[in-house]
RNA sequence: GCGGGCGUAGCUCAAUUGGUAGAGCAUCAGCCUUCCAAGCUGAAUGUUGACGGUUCGAACCCGUUCGCCCGCUCCA
């Protein structure tokens, strides 16, 4: 394992030199969770988005059926009316109180665990106790039968009553919970006091910071696409099936950030919910899930590392019908890491907000105009995260070759380098300069391109290769001669010769989609 | 959030254990250089992660805090 960390640090390191990320804040001892992108990783990132928005909302492949499929765009405020998250599930279901168990490390959700009271009939004394977990009290007498009868037994056998009691009634008390075992490992006293583990980041919206303005950063771009679906109906003609793709900033404030850019508090989605008549669910999941499987491929993050996983049916969530993971195996894990997840939704957000919207009860069903039927459409979520394909795009790029003056070298898929071309004069006299100068300003117009005279040539190739620049055209002597450059390939450093004319067309031939 | 380790120039590391922080690489300038980090000359660079304490004196000892790494935990 150690040289696989080591492979992680080296990309680390070089993605600091390089300027592909930096610590956010760093003159300041930097803040868990977050980065920014420098130079050469802003230019990347942008690549990335540019090629998700116009493979996937511009120009996306054509559907199950051969034909054009409908996909237009939004782009959703970061701050909704906090009602959306009441909706979603994101305010209610994960911002429960915790305990932990200070012995056993455990961590319990305090709606979830019960005392369980051992009682002799008939004066309903208790003479003993456990803890166990359970979502409901039933649950609880019967998940705490076997610990219950160990106990009778200790305390001389006999007939007994159980009764469960939840912890957020007990844990009140200081005294009380001094002598609550833990569910786990039954150990007394050793569980903490409930505390808040709420992932999403609070703010208040206006001068008033009360209960009344509190307000959250969105924890996912999703639900400002389900907030519009029936303005985007409106305005734009399009019918079911269709699309709407978002690429914006979330932000979780994950309890503990970790894996380089991996796991961020702030971080950016690219994402679509696609809309469908509830019987072609299952086509439109499989047609995305091809779509996006191929997408990957194609920029460059394919072979062994890609790992497409279905998820099982006790994985997903309870409203979810399908789902598959689409994994990719960082160098700082041995296991796959998820980059995107393409949902099979049904139609639990648009029902939802159908229920939480007051008057908005029918926004969200259409009308079939042929069989006249009335339904909610059902949604397919491809949900890519762009700094996860970011960081992948860079440790699929990093290649190590000790033979190359440059050692490491950034092997990007054109399409996503940063810089696409370098122009350089062999040596800064002779008019190389002069020639070279107006090659780059036509090439800049186009692509991201440099011009260096500095340097000995190999040292200006190797900066080219971490960068992961694709090609360098070079004027050397025989280019007064018979007007030819030579192109270098940074994958394999081999060199043609073209015309000085033809490096734009060159270049676009090779970026070409 | 818990336990363990760590923090010195952009990077890799020194500093005789409490006595004014230095080297290589990289960077920049000049010379030289006709295809893969060559050479020569010179230059710049640090509140030793931050704050506080002990001391005549702290990179070094103590406390707090921030960050990083490893293992748990978490990951809608």
């Amino acid at each position: 394992m150690a040289g696989k960390n080591d492979k992680m640090e080296r990309i680390v390191a070089l993605c600091k030199r390089r300027g592909f990320i930096f610590q956010s804040s760093e003159i300041y001892g930097g803040l868990a969770g977050f980065w920014d992108y420098g130079p050469l990783g802003t230019e990347l990132k942008r690549n990335i988005k540019d090629a998700w928005w116009k493979d996937m909302v511009l120009s996306p492949p054509p559907g199950p059926d051969g034909k054009d499929i409908q996909m237009v765009g939004v782009d959703c405020s970061i701050i909704m009316n906090p009602r959306v998250w009441e909706a979603s599930g994101h305010v209610g279901g994960f911002s429960d109180p915790m305990i932990d168990c200070k012995e056993c490390k455990g961590r319990f959700r305090l709606d979830q665990v019960f005392h369980v009271l051992l009682k002799r009939e008939p004066n309903g004394e208790p003479f003993a106790a456990c803890s166990v977990e359970s979502d409901s009290p039933d649950g609880a007498v019967e998940a705490a039968e076997a610990k219950a009868k160990k106990l009778s037994k200790k305390h001389g056998g006999g007939d007994y009553v159980a009764e469960a009691i939840s912890f957020e009634s007990v844990m009140t008390s200081e005294e009380l919970r001094a002598n609550l075992p833990c569910p786990a490992c039954d150990k007394q006293g050793c569980l903490t006091e409930p505390r808040e583990f709420n992932l999403m980041f609070q703010t208040y919206v206006g001068a008033l910071q009360d209960h009344t303005s509190v307000a959250y950063l969105r924890p996912e771009t999703a639900q400002g696409i389900f907030a519009n679906f029936k303005n985007v109906m409106d305005s734009t003609r399009v019918k079911v099936p269709f699309g709407i793709g978002q690429i914006g900033k979330a932000f979780r404030n994950e309890i503990n950030p970790r894996n380089y850019t991996f796991r961020s508090r702030e971080f950016e989605q690219m994402e679509i919910e696609f809309f469908c008549h509830p019987d072609e669910g299952r086509k439109w999941w499989e047609y995305w899930r091809d779509v996006r499987l191929n997408w990957y491929e194609h920029l460059g993050i394919a072979g062994d590392n890609l790992r497409p996983r279905e998820q099982e049916e006790e994985e997903r969530a309870h409203y979810s019908q399908a789902c598959i993971d689409i994994e990719y195996l960082f160098p700082f894990s041995d296991e796959p890491q998820e980059l995107e997840g393409v949902a099979h939704r049904g139609c639990y957000d648009l029902s939802k907000h159908g229920q939480y919207a007051k008057g908005k009860e029918n926004a969200f069903a259409v009308i079939d105009e042929q069989t006249k039927e009335r339904f909610v459409p059902h949604v397919i979520e491809p949900s890519a995260g762009a700094d996860r394909f970011t960081l992948a795009a860079i440790t699929e790029a990093y290649t190590v070759d000790e033979n190359r003056a440059s050692p490491e070298f950034m092997k990007f898929h054109p399409r996503l380098a940063p810089i696409k071309a370098a122009v350089f004069p062999l040596v800064a006299k002779d008019g190389m300069p002069e020639i070279a100068e107006p090659i780059y300003r036509q090439i800049r117009e186009e692509y991201t391109c440099q011009f260096d005279t500095k340097a000995a040539i190999g040292k200006r190739y190797a900066r080219m290769d971490e960068a992961g620049t694709p090609f360098c055209f070079t004027i050397d002597g025989q280019t007064k001669e018979d007007g030819t450059v030579t192109v270098r390939n940074r994958d394999d450093a081999s060199q043609e010769r073209i015309p000085k004319e033809g490096c734009l067309k060159y270049l676009k031939e090779k970026l070409a989609r």
